[in-house]
DNA sequence: GTCTATAAGGGGATAGAC
DNA sequence: GTCTATCCCCTTATAGAC
């Protein structure tokens, strides 16, 4: 019970900061979209600052624990780093909401964030850097900046979440849909492999 | 004196809506960053609402002067395409609240920008898709999808402003200098153009 | 053009009955 | 656990003197 209803809270939650950010979030709304009074949320939620750190707590777990390059099961460099490109793009197409929450409080500076991300997500990218700088040396890869590279497939992959009005209108479609996603991926796959030297 | 006082506002308003969003920002930050009290501020701008729309447009008309591909100088595809990176790089570098703003907005579902998007960013975007089809016709380039590669330059371009706490804290610096916006720009135009099939 | 004062509303949070 | 009622602060905006 108890249950059920922190999740719709959640799910609620999830929707509205994304569509308006932080302060433009009004509890009463969110209340309303779970289907409760605004009291009864904050029986569950005593304060909205309590249950956006929820909200991105899920998110970013989510992210951590299939987002490692490290984590990718393929045998060679160019399907480790394709499945990475397609399980990003595949986290943007499921979870546009909470990519958005995400990119919301990044753009304002990550008040809220700073200390959860140097502790959990650095560590992950320093040693997936360290695995692309091991492929560079083996000569399996360009000399390209491992950095770049991650801030590049992390920007092409959540750009199609954070911004998908713009590119909704820029494709004149109500909303983007599986197919959309797929030939994204294909794109960035395609430029991320044979640019890096690691295909064709 | 008008004219100071309003380019001071507008100045201020972009640095604290980048940081706020448009409902976190109160008006009287802005005005105190811009010297002004509250009151004499909405002298000037005589609503909220009145100013955000005018420091939209001001990061608006910037962008839509200079960042079409057709606009590059360039003589073939692949210094064209360069140019056109290494512009929206810059662009990133020397105005990154105004990207933020920018943001902010789409994320939020462009409530604001819808029109103004459609009447003038897609008729420019149709164009410049119009001439990377025209490049793969010829052979030019891999038979890539254009829409995708904007999206793609798009996102992996304005990252380094908008998601620049991000990115400070994954190479370990308070901000970004010329030096890191140069390699971002060096890794975008070496994968875009080798993975396009344009060079090397 | 700039100031003091204040109206008006929204929204987060609490109190307390049931 | 859920409801009614209410407090209180923050913020936008206006009124009006100088």
């Amino acid at each position: 019970m108890r249950e059920a209803h922190e999740a719709r809270i959640l799910a609620a939650a999830e929707d509205i900061f994304a569509q308006f950010g932080y302060n433009g979030a009004a509890i009463e709304a969110i209340a309303e979209r779970a289907g409760l009074s605004k009291q009864n949320m904050l029986y569950y939620f005593p304060s909205k600052e309590i249950l956006y750190h929820r909200v991105l707590e899920n998110i970013l777990d989510l992210w951590l624990e299939k987002m490692t390059l490290l984590a990718q099961s393929g045998e060679d460099p160019a399907s480790m780093l394709e499945n990475y490109i397609r399980g990003k793009f595949e986290i943007s197409r499921a979870h546009p909401n909470g990519s958005k929450v995400f990119a919301n409080e990044i753009i304002n500076g990550a008040p809220h964030l700073r200390d959860y991300l140097r502790k959990n997500l650095i560590p992950q990218l320093e040693a997936d850097i360290a695995l692309v700088r091991g492929w560079i040396d083996q000569g399996l890869m360009d000399p390209i900046e491992p950095e770049h590279l991650f801030f590049t497939i992390w920007a092409a992959t959540q750009t199609y979440a954070d911004f998908s009005a713009q590119i909704e209108l820029a494709l004149d479609k109500d909303s983007l849909d599986e197919a959309d996603f797929r030939k994204a991926g294909d794109f960035l796959t395609h430029i991320v492999l044979k640019g890096t030297g690691l295909k064709g």
